[in-house]
RNA sequence: UCCCCAGUAGCUCAGUCGGUAGAGCAGGUGGCUGUUAACCACCGUGUCCGUGGUUCGAGUCCGCGCUGGGGAGCCA
């Protein structure tokens, strides 16, 4: 017989007279003439209570099952006789599939998130992990839906590069060279000898490579992992991370943050929608407010706040920061957080940065002094979404080049796509894992990732 | 990288003024019950993160290191 799925179980409106299940045991209660056994497969959140009756010819096997064992049920869905479930599954058989020794070190009892990055190979089988994963796996779906229902492609940009996008970061190197006999010229690695002919790295964005299929395809999108080598030490960043890049040709700056706003409501009112029962679990053990938190982003209009504007709403705080508010200088994150959580309460999208706090590729306003960037900025995050217009002028990009100290020979690939039938272009990069966690509540990054790259550990 | 905090049983933690450690949960045994992270009784459990020092004596005080966490910078 054919295996079902407990989440398929649960929603029957009827009972079954045969059915097989296949799972892992959360916990066992014992009777004087059965044993409760509640099973779960990872198919949804909720566990199925199982009755194996004493007359089953394994019973003293069964009364040894502990928390992580493998087993098969074949019986009956009946209705159930007590409270708390509406289905039970009455067994005729329990099979053994394998036995978890006391050693298992997930218990019936909270955990606390540091221990299970201990055993971050275990913490999917607990409720909260259980969650965070299935609405990942969710929400990656609602991201391609996303995008393909609006027509646009999805494009592979390279894992491994040889230019430095925007020096986004510090780099990975990538080599086959041998790091014990290291071929050298005039004292430093001779690069010209390794696998590609010169220095490569992982990438730190598809953006370029996104562009240029823009400008090929029309709306094109990236999503995949983005690798960061800088030595930051917060709940909000990972060596290895995965990013959503879209890039959209003949679209300037408002159209790439109606894009963006329309992106985030839509992903959050989808999660709202299609993993219900799994986000109750996070407004209920993780963050209480979580259901209005995500009403309010799916709902309302973002706060669309020009640099400059920001500045003086800063200023005007009365309110004393630790770094002071400076026009020309970077908002700082006790900066974000007043805007978002106290002075809006609701999604920022700050934009048109001055140029000298942004990289080469964004578009040049006609003030000269600033360039058409944006960030949204979400309560409890931060920087959620960082993107621009693109400098689609020939000319412009190569003075702003030249400013930034960017050699125009490694991008002649890209300059060409000015050279051939340039037009105005825009796109942005949302970070995945920060999605989740304004998603769920969960406060570190480490949380809703499988297995996290930070400094100095990648145990997994 | 900087600042702050923490590290005690398998897990979560307590440990007073410096006098060689104890609760709950988990585990084991028995009982009871259509039970709901069941309940009751009994049983076992320690490199007190490591290292050096102060002291008659250090889980406790001090130095250094390691690991984890929080915050900042950088960013998604």
């Amino acid at each position: 017989m054919e295996r079902i799925k407990i989440f398929k179980l649960l929603n029957s409106e009827v009972p079954a007279d045969q059915v097989v299940i296949k799972g892992w045991i959360r916990t066992r209660r014992d009777s004087k003439a059965f044993s409760f056994i509640e099973m779960n497969d990872g198919s949804c959140l909720r566990s199925i209570q199982v009755i194996a009756d004493n007359t089953l010819e394994n019973y003293q096997d069964i009364r040894k099952l502990a928390t992580g064992s493998a087993v098969a049920v074949t019986g009956k869905m009946v209705e159930s006789q007590g409270k708390g479930q509406k289905w039970e599954i009455r067994a005729d058989r329990v099979d053994i599939i394998s036995f978890a020794p006391e050693s298992y070190p997930l218990q019936k009892k909270r955990h606390t998130d540091e221990f299970l990055r201990t055993i971050a190979h275990l913490r999917p089988r607990t409720n909260k992990y259980g969650a965070a994963f299935r609405i990942r796996s969710e929400l990656a779906y609602a991201i391609h839906k996303f995008f393909r229902d609006r027509g646009f492609k999805y494009l592979h940009s390279p894992i491994i590069t040889g230019s430095d996008c925007e020096g986004a970061g510090e780099l990975f190197r990538v080599t086959t060279l041998d790091w014990d006999n290291l071929p050298k010229k005039e004292g430093k690695a001779d690069t010209a000898a390794d696998f590609f002919g010169q220095e490569t790295n992982l990438t730190v964005s598809g953006q370029l490579s996104a562009e240029m299929f823009a400008l090929a395809l029309g709306d094109v999108y990236t999503f995949g992992p983005t690798f960061r080598a800088e030595n930051s030490n917060t709940r909000r960043h990972v060596a290895e991370f995965w990013m959503v890049e879209p890039e959209m040709a003949f679209c300037d700056l408002a159209g790439n943050m109606d894009f963006a706003e329309e992106m985030i409501r839509y992903l959050t009112a989808y999660t709202m929608k299609e993993c219900k029962e799994d986000l109750e679990l996070f407004a209920k053990f993780v963050d209480k407010k979580l259901m209005s938190v995500l009403e309010n982003i799916a709902s309302s209009d973002y706060i669309r706040l020009p640099y400059r504007e920001a500045v003086e709403i800063l200023n005007k705080a009365g309110k004393k920061f630790e770094y002071a508010v400076d026009y020309g200088k970077d908002l700082q994150t006790e900066h974000e957080q007043y805007l978002t959580e106290h002075h809006f309460k609701k999604p920022v999208i700050v934009y048109d940065y001055p140029k000298t706090i942004k990289p080469f590729y964004m578009r040049l306003n006609d003030d000269n002094e600033t360039v058409g960037a944006m960030d949204v900025l979400v309560p409890g995050i931060g920087e959620i979404i960082g993107g621009s217009q693109r400098e689609e002028r020939l000319e412009v990009l190569q003075s702003r080049m030249k400013e930034t100290g960017i050699a125009e020979e490694n991008y002649w690939w890209y300059l060409d796509s000015r050279r051939f039938g340039t037009v105005p272009h825009s796109g942005f990069g949302l970070g995945f894992e920060r999605l989740i966690m304004l998603l769920t509540g969960i406060r570190n990054i480490r949380d809703v990732i499988p297995f996290p790259r930070t400094p100095g550990s990648i145990e997994f």
